[in-house]
RNA sequence: AGAGGAGUGGCAGAGUGGUCGAUUGCGGCGGUCUUGAAAACCGUUGUACCGCGAGGUACCGGGGGUUCGAAUCCCUCCUCCUCUGCCA
């Protein structure tokens, strides 16, 4: 969430970056933000000053038992029942401002960087660059779909009778490729001085708060109810959550995690004519790569974490593109995002395989994330997350724009993960 | 899952109702000494909120309660350890 005195301090700045996100009522949020905030400062002040007189009452009252004057003591005794019922007013007032302005907090995303395009819809993210060949494919050139029936290695119906729709099932050569991907896309991240973990896929409700699921996302996970816990939509979750409350000192900044995890997303009224195959599921496996940075290296990590996944696109040879997200697109925590999409060859459109942001302190301050600067002081840490990558999409990529009348061809750089170079 | 025990500052470990944000040791930081280092000695060393500041307030696993006053007593939840049971 934003910081109040981010809003204070720079409140116009603040405005145009809501309103270049065409978020509603923006002046209004905002002043009520700082409202709530004044509110919360005078009550918590006045407890705070009530409190103190009622620390030193007890501090007198204590010395007066010492000294066997019990009837002095219970005389200033009588002073403090008033004092009592005052403080827990205000103190009620103030966690109802706390509260509240926590509640208003969330509702408010973070602000765009200056370089975000305005716009509304996905219409208007700014093409960065193209890359890549899109292939000619033959005539009888089959959608992914129908290849993984072809071939037999992805097995929808029986997902279905097993789990539902949208949780397929891999089979032969097709497990495999799934398999080798995983493997390539960690072995690729440790080159590049990613560190592996491997979380827990379900989190608690705090979780879900620090990396900002919760609570606008909820109908978007799958929640365990018996036990409050919710499957995961990305590592990002349970990776960055790593670093709750964590003060890390400088030099251990940047943190470079990577982790494989599958993902579990609900996608509630999503399901139409572009989300057949493998384009929408419910459950997909996924290699995410979190960055903790110190405040300014994040978009130097950014940059270096968007050409990483640019070259794993070029390594597994596919066509992509790299968009810039307009305000209207772009998710809720982030402060600018880069999508990558490659070029699926039958379906002819471009897929999001990859979504690389920069959460700049909007998540650090929900999670509490510090660093300890070279003054001692401690100060909020930027985060940033990507996918590197979402598997369903490279697979549906792969299988489409390779194919050919005997089968399909594998990229060179899966071979050896493979153990085979064909379906 | 059942029985018992325990959760205190970076770590170890005191403190069982009163001036305790908390003895002490280790570690960290600064200094004295030294050609340099070690040792020794001296000092310093949590986080957050409010305040220009002086200073004030909160935090001893989380939440609630008793009391003028809670690290300390009560309730509840969580976590860890030991024993028993079950199990990949």
């Amino acid at each position: 969430m934003l910081l109040v005195n981010q809003i204070r301090e720079n409140f116009d700045a603040v405005l145009a970056g809501l309103q270049k996100r065409n978020f509603p009522d923006a002046t209004a949020v905002l002043e009520q933000v700082i409202a709530l905030d004044d509110q919360r400062k005078s009550s918590q002040t006045q407890r705070d000053q009530l409190q103190a007189e009622s620390n030193s009452i007890s501090k007198q009252i204590g010395v007066l038992m010492k000294n066997g004057q019990r009837e002095e003591a219970e005389k200033v005794k009588s002073r403090t029942a008033e004092l009592k019922t005052e403080i827990k007013a205000l103190e009620d007032s103030t966690t109802q401002a706390e509260e509240d302005l926590k509640a208003l907090l969330y509702t408010i995303p973070n602000i765009p960087h200056l370089s975000v395009p305005a716009g509304k819809s996905a219409d208007d993210n700014e093409v960065v660059l193209e890359n890549g060949v899109i292939p000619t494919l033959h005539e009888d050139k089959l959608p992914h779909w129908e290849l993984i029936k072809k071939y037999d290695i992805i097995d929808f119906d029986l997902g279905v009778k097993i789990t539902g729709a949208g949780f397929p099932v891999y089979k032969g050569k097709g497990a495999r490729l799934q398999r080798a991907l995983i493997n390539f896309f960690l072995d690729e991240a440790l080159k590049e001085g990613f560190v592996e973990v491997q979380p827990p896929i379900l989190v608690n409700e705090d979780s879900g708060y620090g990396t900002g699921q919760l609570p606008d996302k909820e109908g978007q996970m799958y929640h365990a109810t018996a036990d409050n816990l919710y499957l995961i939509p990305t590592a990002e979750v349970p990776i960055t959550n790593l670093y709750r409350d964590v003060i890390l000192s400088e030099e251990e900044l940047p943190v470079k995690n990577v982790g494989y995890t599958p993902c579990f997303r609900r996608e509630a009224g999503s399901w139409g004519a572009h989300v057949r195959g493998l384009n929408r599921l419910h459950q997909f496996d996924k290699v995410e790569i979190v960055q903790i940075t110190h405040p300014d290296k994040s978009y130097e990590a950014l940059e270096e974490m968007s050409s990483y996944v640019q070259g794993l696109l070029q390594k597994l040879e596919l066509p992509y593109r790299v968009l810039r997200l307009c305000g209207g697109d772009m998710g809720f925590t982030s402060a600018l995002t880069y999508d990558m999409e490659v070029y699926s060859a039958a379906q002819e459109r471009w897929l999001e395989v990859s979504s690389v942001s920069n959460f700049e302190t909007y998540q650090s301050n929900r999670l509490k994330l510090r660093f300890r600067g070279e003054d001692r002081k401690t100060q909020l840490a930027h985060s940033l997350n990507g996918s590197a990558l979402a598997l369903p999409r490279i697979v549906a990529a792969i299988l489409e724009n390779n194919q050919d009348a005997d089968g399909i061809r594998m990229p060179e750089v899966l071979h050896s993960y493979l153990g085979f170079d064909r379906i």
